[in-house]
DNA sequence: GTGAAAGCGCTAACAA
DNA sequence: TTGTTAGCGCTTTCAC
């Protein structure tokens, strides 16, 4: 293996001034820096990251905690964070956590390891347990914790839940149900806020029967749409948190023999690439996934470069898509 | 912070015994260990993970190179990864290559710069320019280099494919359509040999107007679909290589007025979970995506022990799913 | 602008 | 079984 030792042999300069040439040029004079770089040529010389990472006690690596890798919504955010991470020479430690707290900790736990810099956790919860500060470098985007210290990159998923709660209203419909998240998270307490405001302001009164518990699988969108269908009341529409439910209760309600969106409309959240190729295609809020992505590494960039982040909660841009798995109550 | 030294000073013993009671327990006495352990606790000591990879010239950390990680068959496969790599204590590092050769070479170059101890590669590329040897060690999963000097996990795609062909064949079908992915990947071109071969059995000629050109994504299926549609003598079935592609043709073919499975036969390649929920649900070819991340870890990390590997090469099984795209020739 | 030298926190010979 | 000590390959003061 070749080192910065012999590099200073063959340039005839001490190691300081071929490790300035490499991570500071301007600190050397040209004739110098001409004679390091082409020792490092004629060596063939690769700098040992790890060592220089040990010296500067930097790891150029964050960690994103992702409840799971394989939904296409966060593949998405991951994509997004993986390449502006890319973009500055930084690298993305994977941590499918399948939102087990204890995972979750023990990948924070790498940072403490100086394995990572720091960590985005799209999940909504603090990976450490039980501290009231933040010991490390985290941003937190998806779904999140609430709290105002931490910088965060979210959705503002009442006011969406609430257009699409009205949209469905002005189609006509009134018995409107929704296929939730788990309780746990603030996405479904949000939304579910949301879809109450819209039915307030119409005074339709909220229905306990109407709102289904799901998982953001499609499994349980199936689920859901058995216990939902076979109420002596049904609904006209059914608003599923997330894209997978909804195709969930669209597959299943057709398979009961309800026409979508003649019987049943049926609306999702996300716009993963699949909603559109459903059929009906998928009427759904779209979220700009790689954004997600893209922002929370760029706050976490600007905290680890020492910057005490501006703003606290960034709220990205979502749309109602409208595509023909909605239509008039019946 | 603590250090080792801390812990030694606080424990009474010398830093090569704290060093040892945390890494080989059984090398100190239980007496010292005791002692050390306390120490550790006292102190909230952490060891400093980068200081030790450093120090023993191990990263304990793979890198992963995937063309897209938001194809659900990679993230399956990723998660497969993924998840043996944490339960052995290693960690993955995310390399999203959009296929891009010098990004993948500049992601190989972390295993040179001790970033990373070694590559799965899930693309059908070598990551380093020219080399004849393998410099690195690294496994091929899902796509792959012919080659027999490294460690492949592959599925017997031209089997796979005659397989699916026959199926098509045995319900009538005499104009069988393919829709491809690029011709520089090993998938494309075993599939394709599958496909010939069993047109063969049957004595068809193999017809070039009827194979179309993808790239794996939805939209590339709807494209080839316009294409293969307007054919003065139209396909009865189309056999895309991936599920993405096979949603795209279903699409376009239903909205061009036909009807699956009716009038056309549409099948796909992978069984990714939105193959199920498709209308029809589409016919196509499980592949265990989560075994080629397992298996193609479980390879590496034998290597990355010293292990010569046995087998060069390890098949996967596949299983034709049969949904409701495909039936009898009209 | 350049060099000498002191670490960074750990592991692993080697000696006791 | 334990301690002493020499690194691992780099960065970074501090002199010159």
């Amino acid at each position: 293996m070749t080192t910065i030792r012999d590099v200073s042999r063959v340039a005839g300069v001490s190691v300081a001034t071929v490790s300035r040439a490499m991570t500071r040029p301007e600190k050397v004079s040209e004739k110098t820096r001409e004679k390091v770089l082409a020792a490092i040529a004629e060596t063939k010389y690769k700098p040992d990251v790890s060592a220089r990472n040990f010296s500067t006690r930097k790891s150029r690596t964050i960690v994103v905690l992702v409840p799971d890798i394989s939904n296409p919504f966060f593949s998405r955010v991951i994509r997004g964070i993986e390449h502006t991470a890319q973009r500055v020479g930084y690298s993305v430690l994977l941590g499918d956590t399948r939102g087990d707290p204890s995972i979750e900790d023990s990948y924070a736990g790498m940072v403490e390891a100086r394995l990572a810099d720091g960590i985005i956790q799209l999940n909504g919860r603090l990976p450490f347990d039980g501290a009231e500060e933040t010991p490390v470098p985290l941003v937190n985007a998806c779904d999140c914790v609430d709290r105002d210290d931490i910088p965060t990159i979210a959705l503002e998923n009442a006011k969406a839940a609430r257009a699409m709660t009205q949209h469905l209203l002005s189609l006509g419909h009134r018995r409107i149900a929704v296929v939730k998240g788990p309780n746990d998270s603030s996405l479904t307490r949000e939304r579910l806020r949301g879809y109450a405001e819209a039915l307030a302001e119409e005074a339709i009164e909220l229905d306990d029967a109407l709102i289904a518990e799901g998982d953001f699988s499609a499994a349980s969108g199936e689920n859901a749409a058995t216990d939902l269908l076979s109420l002596q009341q049904k609904p006209t529409a059914i608003f599923c948190f997330n894209d997978e439910m909804a195709m969930g209760v669209m597959h299943h309600a057709k398979q009961l023999g309800f026409s979508v969106p003649a019987d049943l409309s049926v609306v999702g959240f996300d716009d993963i690439q699949f909603a559109q190729y459903c059929d009906p295609p998928l009427t759904t809020i779209r979220q700009p996934a790689e954004s997600f992505g893209s922002k929370a590494m760029t706050v976490l960039l600007g905290i680890l470069q020492g910057e005490a982040p501006t703003v606290m909660r960034q709220h990205l841009p979502y749309e109602i898509v409208i595509r023909q798995s909605t239509g008039v109550a019946p």
